[in-house]
DNA sequence: TAGTGGTCTAGACCACAAT
DNA sequence: TTGTGGTCTAGACCACTAC
């Protein structure tokens, strides 16, 4: 317990800069320097307060100016870790017609993690905000599946899609994740039925994660996350929506376009 | 005032849920019944401690939940106000050739407000970070643009685009805002002068706002922003970069395809 | 059992804005 | 002058983890 604190630099007392931001900069600054690396422990409230003569909430407040900058990790009960700066990048699936393989296991797997996911679908009645995005009546049918995506085990994006029922009921294609286009992507599915998407729109927030959110996703508090609203569409009609969350410290989001040809009017434009 | 609590229900002692959530939800339902409305003033951490009886820190620790979901803003020795719930969208400037208004003032015109943005640009030597995203030698000269885009006359989004000097030197785009095509686009300009952009990429990251990005985009303490990375390219080499900041509470960020018909192999297949 | 972070109390001093 | 939020001190109890 001893070399903890030999790694952190003084503070200036002549400095009118806050302590905790002081403080703060200093551990930020033993982490650039490699003086700690991604999963050590991070000198957490205690071992600060005695190292620089601080109350517990200025030390605590430190950890959380870089808890929220994703630079350190905390968990309750365990202590303080400096968090891996890698970042996973989401580039949604190429937006063809062809069965691919899901984006998300080659995302993982090029860190170097093991990918999987789990889904679990219900038939239920649409909640007024659902049935307005799919242009439903109140009420109508849907379903409901909800998907947890793993790396190593953790889960790492949640995410839960809506299709109304009156499109897929009674066909091979009911259930997303089962039957015989299991993992091959909305648009594979829905053209099995005679249901040619043609449009797709993802629209990016980001807030911070409820409390469920942040338990399953291990959000590190300060930390926000993404939230993807996709929308799958045929001829204008909505087909698919699907509501994704995305830890906002592991991940950036990749969209990519092609410019067509000054000879070739159509293509990539975007649809409203 | 007296009647700035009434607005707000008890509490519930039986409840396991910590005090400054149990706090924060209340305000929050005063303000989602609208018994508190944009612009109004929320009761500050002397109201609260006086409505329930707690202590000054878990009065505030209430706001900061609040205030880091974008819910209120916290104005330093002024008070604590409901924040506008509006938010704009960002939607990329449709990728075709076609000379076209900037989408930034439709946005905002769409939102009742009034659109102007400045822009100053310099001819440096790059960077580190830009030579390498630009593929170019260190060092190399590229042409800065700083943007700082408004509504109402208050920043709202920033930006700072890169060209390698090399493409533009001595032709009438060179500077980016001034000359015939100003204000056309990147691709517009490019096209004018031979070069055929093909490709488009931008990267979506969050983060919290740098101490000059939250005074500039009054970014309430708590709130990240948006740092979307662009780059315009042709033959696959690196035309244009870009660095974009925007608020994550003000914005939700759009971003639209097409899906090509079967028989047609090409078109909307992002590049690599 | 010792140490951790989560929550909470009860004070304090400050600079600045509004009045 | 009054009230605000920003910063800070000096305690406390808790549930849980790691050993």
């Amino acid at each position: 317990m001893a070399a903890i604190d030999t790694d952190l630099e003084d503070l200036d007392p002549e400095d009118s800069v806050p302590l905790k931001q002081q403080i703060a900069e200093r551990v930020a600054a033993a982490i650039r320097a490699g003086r700690l690396s991604p999963g050590d422990r991070v000198p957490g409230e205690n071992p600060l307060m005695a190292r620089y003569s601080v109350s517990r909430s200025t030390a605590r407040e430190a950890l959380a100016v870089l808890a929220a900058s994703g630079l350190i990790t905390k968990v309750p009960k365990v202590g303080t870790f400096v968090r891996s700066q890698k970042r996973l990048t989401r580039k949604p699936r190429r937006y063809s017609r062809d069965r691919q393989s899901a984006p998300f296991a080659t995302e993982v797997k090029q860190a170097g993690a093991r990918p999987d996911f789990s889904a679990e679908s219900t038939l239920v009645d649409a909640v007024p905000d659902v049935s307005e995005r799919l242009a439903l009546s109140p009420g109508a049918q849907v379903m409901r599946t909800t998907y947890v995506y793993r790396a190593d085990g953790h889960p790492v994006q949640l995410a839960t899609s809506h299709e109304p029922a009156a499109i897929t009921a009674g066909t091979p294609v009911a259930v997303p994740e089962s039957g015989p286009l299991a993992g091959a992507g909305v648009i594979a599915r829905m053209d099995s039925i005679g249901v040619h998407i043609d449009a797709v729109m993802e629209e990016v927030s980001v807030r911070p994660p409820t409390p469920a959110e942040a338990a399953t996703l291990l959000v590190p508090d300060g930390v926000h996350v993404f939230a993807v609203q996709r929308e799958y569409r045929a001829a204008s009609r909505p087909i698919e929506i699907a509501d994704i969350v995305i830890p906002g410290d592991r991940y950036s989001l990749v969209y990519a376009f092609s410019v067509p040809d000054a000879g070739d009017p159509s293509t990539s434009d975007a649809p409203d």
